[in-house]
RNA sequence: GGGCAAUUAGCGCAGCUGGUUCAGAGCAUCUCCCUUACAAGGAGAGGGUCGGGGGUUCGAAUCCCUCAUUGCCCACCA
């Protein structure tokens, strides 16, 4: 069959995709082989795949394909996330360009809306996983709202709750005005922001029953004007005044001494506030006084409860000015902030405003809006028993991060955490399965509730606790939904429905998991949190192994982003360069643990590649075989090549191992495209015949053994470049129906000694060639001109053992063994071999002799710092004996090179 | 403010517990070649006092200290 010239990946993929699904070669089932599994970190339901997510699933199939070939009972589970915050927010922006506002909808019909959404655009990005080769057991697709997950999530919220590690409390959290629920600590993401600090005036408001007197301390500040005494509060957020229910000073300030005592007036507000004490205020910072807005600060709330303080709050939860505030009511936060200036302003009570950089908290879904903190009732999962069972695991080594440095930002993260505020104010998601009783049905102030699995069981459990009179309609169902984490961290095990259905075959099979791929930005969110998860419920790590990615950024090192239009269309690069070329192209650029800087040239880089797999295939394709006697030149090229597989292949397993993929591939690479063809192909290929206008035939032998070895490397390509592979493999012999590399196995024996000789001796007789056709350009001979190598005399000269392949691959007529090279010879060394092509009259006598004067300049120099170190007592004691006699051959040999350099040098000049 | 990491060729990186894989490959650059698999190719070449400064050692890219620069993470200073 002819092929084309250049490797077509278009035609080839789909068909080989296709083939692979029809035989099912991705599914997998609990079995007697040793198990190899991923979870796939889930993408956003609604989402649209990225770089990132190429990177992320290129690395998850290399480890799956790689696994698979190994032998094992590879299982890579694919499934998408429900994004709770995300992807409500999308249904609201939609909905409001219909006009709908999400408030004038029931519950029942927004989420309607919600699912037809997620049903339209839900799962794109699976298919789109497709088009990379992801070899995803497609039929264990996942979602995390679905009804076996869905189960799990309340499952585990009842059990913890039982178990007193869910509770609900009245705190400060982080509010999110925009989608209008709480967020998490770890969803807040602060961002340094150039803004102002006011300073206003408090004056002193009981001046006429406490006067004001100067203590006399040192360093004592009084301000003064035509109204009377007054305090300077610096702050970045002046619309929150109308909340101050304090003014707070050191009791060590000396600046401040005069004020204890006393009261002041809340500027504009007109409220009296009364001057607390507290150690807490920063003597240094602004005037030392600070203002204290108990509803919309976590300090100020904790001085608040310190103080017995009152509480107002200003904000409505959509962030605009509330009826407590009494002034400004209904305007928008920042338009207050920016009209409340104006008037402090006018009303003379603004002492002065500076420039100033503070870090302002935002919602990390909705990044353009800032958190607003809020005292507000919530529930959460106690942390300190989770820390403690996911702590041990990852220090012990059970669990391998990848890189390693992560531990540390894991072990800092776990003695320091925080309890998780686990409900959000959202519809989009796992509804809490908490129900509320009336307050009339039940005595005592506390709102009751009971959690339970379904309204039938909460009532149950609620006549149990609260008496038989209690009817269905007396619960109310929790309106809130669950963090969507709260439903991830139980992925490892969900997927194999190891909450509902504990012990199944799956999950005893499955879990433990094997790798987990994934970015570091979501080890708290994600990673942490399974681990605390598998280890509470199945009292076992959910993977061994977590491969963190960098992050994908473009060639400048900027992150991609849609603003820059840096960010490559994944889909249109497949299209350009095929999914092979994608592949390598991303992971050429990823070393482990370091941020990517992707470049569109390596992925032409990997079409090259594949082109280069093809071509070679082309050229053996090509071969006619004979029934003719093998040469010893093919069949010890052949021996060579398959030493430098095994030994190449040896050190990619170890790469792979140690997941650095990229250099595996780069090992990979070079294996096929130096070895394989820029050497081994050139020493066994068939002379032209140039009657009959075709190769020559080539023994039946070499043949096979080529096309043998050529199927290896496709083997160990193929985790990698998977389409092209497969489509090669399935050229080099007759495949029955259901064939494929994807199930092919590749063993090879370990390398042997007699290996490492084989591939010493041909790198010799390579540095030989390479020297002939460095004299060849230097001279500018052409190629085709046959020429002689003079070989020096020795026992064991390569040129004797690989002569026929020298002559062959340096394009010479004969090598002729000499004691002495002739005159008008360009020499090389290899070792401490001189090696001489005559080149006649080409010979540039002053020009080598040149260039034989520096070296020996340069070997003088090497030789006297040898000199030196032997020379050293302490050196020849102290170093081991290896060392030394190594340092001493190395003199030798130094010496030998200058000798022969002083020959040539004496017979140049004639 | 605390912690972690990095700094080696123009670029992005490798160099494991100090000594022949010690200064490395890849891409880019330069020169020559449309040779019969591949110009999406081949052959050859140039390029780094291993961030600066100290120290330990017979010997340091490698270990220690220090400074500098960069990046990341964590932290309630208005």
């Amino acid at each position: 069959m002819e092929l084309a010239t250049k490797y077509n990946p278009s035609e080839v993929e789909g068909k080989w995709y296709q083939y692979w699904l029809d035989n099912k070669f991705f599914a997998s089932k609990p079995d007697g082989r040793e198990p190899y599994t991923i979870v796939i970190p889930p993408p956003n339901v609604t989402g649209v795949l990225h770089m990132g997510h190429m990177l992320n699933n290129t690395i998850q199939d290399i480890l799956v394909r790689k696994a698979r070939l190994d032998g094992k009972n590879a299982c890579w589970v694919p499934g998408t996330d429900h994004a709770s915050i995300a992807t409500e927010a999308k249904v609201v922006n939609r909905l409001a360009e219909q006009g709908i506002r999400k408030q004038d909808l029931t519950r029942e019909e927004f989420l309607k809306h919600a699912w037809d959404w997620t049903h339209e655009h839900g799962g794109i990005i699976l298919k789109q996983l497709r088009r990379l080769g992801a070899s995803c057991d497609w039929d264990r697709t996942s979602f995390t709202m679905d009804q076996a997950r869905s189960e799990s999530v309340l499952r585990v919220f009842c059990d913890l709750y039982d178990k007193g590690l869910i509770y609900r409390g009245l705190r400060m959290v982080n509010w999110d005005p925009k989608a209008q629920t709480a967020l998490s600590n770890i969803e807040v993401i602060y961002r340094e922001e150039k803004s102002k600090l006011y300073h206003l005036k408090y004056y002193v408001a009981d001046a006429d029953t406490n006067p004001v007197v100067p203590t006399g301390q040192e360093g004592e500040v009084l301000h003064r004007d035509e109204k009377g005494y007054f305090a300077v509060v610096a702050t970045t957020r002046p619309e929150t005044i109308m909340g101050d229910t304090a003014m707070c000073i050191n009791p060590k300030d000396p600046k401040n001494q005069w004020l204890k005592g006393h009261k002041v007036t809340v500027p504009l507000v007109g409220r009296v506030i009364p001057v607390i004490e507290d150690r807490y205020v920063d003597i240094e910072f602004g005037t030392g006084c600070l203002k204290v807005t108990p509803a919309h600060d976590v300090n100020d709330y904790n001085l608040g409860k310190i103080h017995n303080l009152e509480t107002i709050d200003i904000f409505n939860p959509d962030g605009t000015i509330s009826q407590a505030a009494g002034m400004y009511i209904g305007m928008d936060r920042y338009d207050v902030r920016r009209q409340i200036a104006l008037d402090l302003q006018e009303a003379g009570l603004m002492d002065h405003v500076e420039d100033y950089e503070n870090k302002v908290g935002y919602s990390e879904r909705n990044p353009d809006v800032a958190v607003e903190p809020r005292l507000c009732m919530q529930w959460y999962l106690s942390m300190k028993h989770f820390a403690k069972i996911a702590l041990p695991p990852v220090l012990d080594g059970k669990i391998k991060f990848h890189p390693q440095k992560y531990v540390t930002t894991y072990r800092n993260w776990l003695e320091n955490i925080d309890d998780w505020c686990i409900s959000r104010q959202l519809w989009w998601g796992h509804r809490i399965p908490a129900y509320y009783i009336s307050a009339d049905k039940v005595s005592g102030e506390e709102e009751q509730f009971v959690v339970a699995m379904n309204a039938e069981e909460a009532l149950d459990k609620a006549r149990a606790k609260f008496g038989n009179h209690i009817t269905a309609s007396d619960l109310r169902h929790d309106e809130d939904a669950l963090d969507t984490w709260f439903s991830s961290w139980l992925w490892p095990i969900s997927l194999f429905d190891g909450i509902n259905n504990p012990g199944n075959e799956e999950i005893s099979y499955y879990y433990p998991t094997t790798d987990l791929v994934t970015g570091p930005d979501i080890i708290f969110f994600w990673v942490a949190r399974m681990i605390m998860a598998g280890e509470e419920y199945l009292g076992d790590v959910p993977f061994r192994n977590v491969y963190f990615t960098g992050i994908v950024r473009d060639s400048l090192g900027r992150k991609m982003s849609k603003q820059l239009g840096n960010s490559p269309d994944p889909i249109g690069l497949i299209d350009k360069y095929g999914a092979d070329g994608v592949r390598m192209g991303m992971l050429l650029a990823a070393p482990a643990g370091n941020d990517i800087l992707f470049d569109e040239a390596l992925c032409e880089q990997g079409r090259n590649f594949c082109n280069k797999m093809w071509n070679a295939f082309r050229l053996v394709n090509g071969w006619e075989s004979a029934d003719i006697q093998q040469s010893s030149l093919n069949s010890h090229a052949i021996a060579w090549m398959q030493a430098k597989i095994r030994t190449d292949v040896a050190e990619i397993n170890d790469l792979y191992g140690k997941y650095r993929l990229n250099e595996a591939l780069m090992a990979v690479f070079k294996l096929f495209t130096d070895e394989f063809s820029g050497w081994y192909l050139e020493m066994i290929k068939p002379e032209y015949d140039r009657e009959k206008n075709c190769s020559k035939p080539l023994d039946k032998a070499t043949l096979d053994a080529t096309l043998d070895i050529f199927e290896q490397l496709m083997k160990v390509i193929h985790p990698f470049m998977p389409f092209i592979t497969e489509e090669l493999y399935q050229h080099i012999a007759e495949r029955k129906a259901g064939e494929s590399i994807m199930v092919s196995t590749l063993r090879l024996d370990a390398p042997s000694e007699l290996d490492a000789k084989l591939i010493v001796i041909y790198e010799q007789g390579k540095q030989v060639i390479s020297g002939v056709r460095a004299v060849r350009q230097q001279k500018n001979i052409s190629p085709r001109e046959p020429l002689v190598l003079e070989a020096p005399q020795t026992a064991d000269n390569v040129a004797v053992l690989l002569s026929d392949t020298i002559i062959k691959m340096a394009g010479l007529s004969e090598i002729r063994m000499v004691d002495h090279k002739s005159e008008g010879t360009q020499s090389f060394l290899v070792g401490t071999d001189e090696y001489a092509v005559p080149v006649g009259s080409l010979i540039d006598a002053e020009a080598e002799i040149r260039k034989a004067e520096a070296e020996i300049q340069r070997l003088q120099g090497f030789k006297t710092g040898i000199e030196k170190k032997l020379g050293n007592e302490r050196f020849v004691q102290n170093a081991p004996a290896q060392v030394v006699e190594l340092e001493r051959k190395k003199l030798s040999d130094a010496e030998s090179k200058i000798a022969a350099l002083q020959e040539s040098i004496k017979s140049l000049k004639g």
